[in-house]
DNA sequence: CTGAAATTTCAACGAATTTTGAAACAAGTG
DNA sequence: CACTTGTTTCAAAATTCGTTGAAATTTCAG
């Protein structure tokens, strides 16, 4: 049972392609901290020439009904496929949204940014927390220290906020003098400690 | 109980920031796809000012003394710490590397750039399938449309590896002619379909 | 060498996450 | 309306992942 060699009918190269492209995006997706099923169903769906129903999905993805309902709601809501009005037809019909990096760019600013943003705010504290203890006692050489490095994680946190944010707003059509900025943030934090 | 407001000994201050510190990296690096003690061992020593054993870790994380040693192993092989030799001593001692970005750069390269590498090539082979079965069908029109879409996602993960190639080059003091790439590169992708 | 201390390994446990399957629910048709 | 078909919800089962604790192994001071 070779791949590329034998010629069958489109429709069984369409299905074996669409197989292998699923599971890869499920894996690459699953690695970005989504379900794998998420990949899988809208792999599925960005590959097929027309919309699918829920019970198509679970036949492409052996997934249960259940396990695709709720795949589909937070693709839903993270604005990656949408309903398509089917006139006359009961079941609901789906479709993947296809500008992949708007996805990416989303996913980025409203989960990674966030996070950092957090990751920020509590080395912060810890920067602040130390500071005090500094000048309490600013005889004490190893404090210094320490709110040293934490500064450095500070710093570290807000250029790779800094990064990340351009790193999303690449591709957007729309900006400016971005350009040329991403490497001079970065020098100035290289050196901590 | 405040945080900032009470002026306690240093050691105090010390031990808070670190907890903060070390809690937060854990959280940062879970979401990266490490183990979350991983990143807690590691911010500990990174906020010590002298190196630590095993054991001194135990206690600062609460972790067992078999998850700070599986934590270690995976640390070492990363590049993440280093053992101090410390003459006269039968426990071992560690410290974290400092230099970040050389951490970051290196992650990325041997972990991201790997997966989407496997990506690619997957995705190259649903290509070969649908391009061998279009040509023995010239005439099915939805097959060249899915063969469309598949090179689209191989495009476009060829695009992320050098996106995050670059990301990664980033931060390497020794490098030239990079910038002004990185959206260039980008444009070309955005309209797939 | 020897033995105590430190470290590593690993099976079992537990926590967290995902999937299932079935029941409740909704929508649309005859 | 009542009935069929499609969809959602959710508790239980399955799976995955990290940690524990103890046994096995290594290390080195005496």
């Amino acid at each position: 049972m070779t791949t590329t060699s034998s010629f069958g009918k489109p429709s069984e190269a369409q299905a074996q392609a669409m197989m292998l492209v699923s599971e890869t995006m499920g894996e690459l997706v699953e690695f970005w901290g989504f379900k794998a099923s998420m990949g899988r169903i809208w792999a599925c769906l960005y590959l097929s020439t027309t919309p699918l129903t829920a019970q198509q999905l679970a036949d492409l993805t052996s997934l249960s009904a259940g396990a695709v309902s709720m795949g589909m709601h937070e693709l839903g809501q993270w604005g990656l496929i949408s309903r398509v009005p089917v006139p006359g037809e009961r079941k609901r019909y789906y479709t993947a949204h296809t500008d992949i990096w708007e996805i990416i760019r989303r996913i980025i600013r409203e989960r990674e940014l966030r996070l950092i943003e957090r990751s920020s705010k509590r080395f912060e504290r810890a920067v602040d927390i130390l500071q005090a203890a500094t000048e309490a006692h600013p005889d004490n050489a190893s404090l210094r220290i320490v709110l040293n490095r934490a500064q450095g994680l500070l710093t570290l946190s807000k250029t790779g906020y800094k990064l990340v944010e351009r790193f999303a707003d690449i591709g957007d059509f729309s900006l400016g003098p971005i350009r040329g900025t991403l490497k001079s943030t970065l020098v100035k934090t290289a050196q901590n400690d």
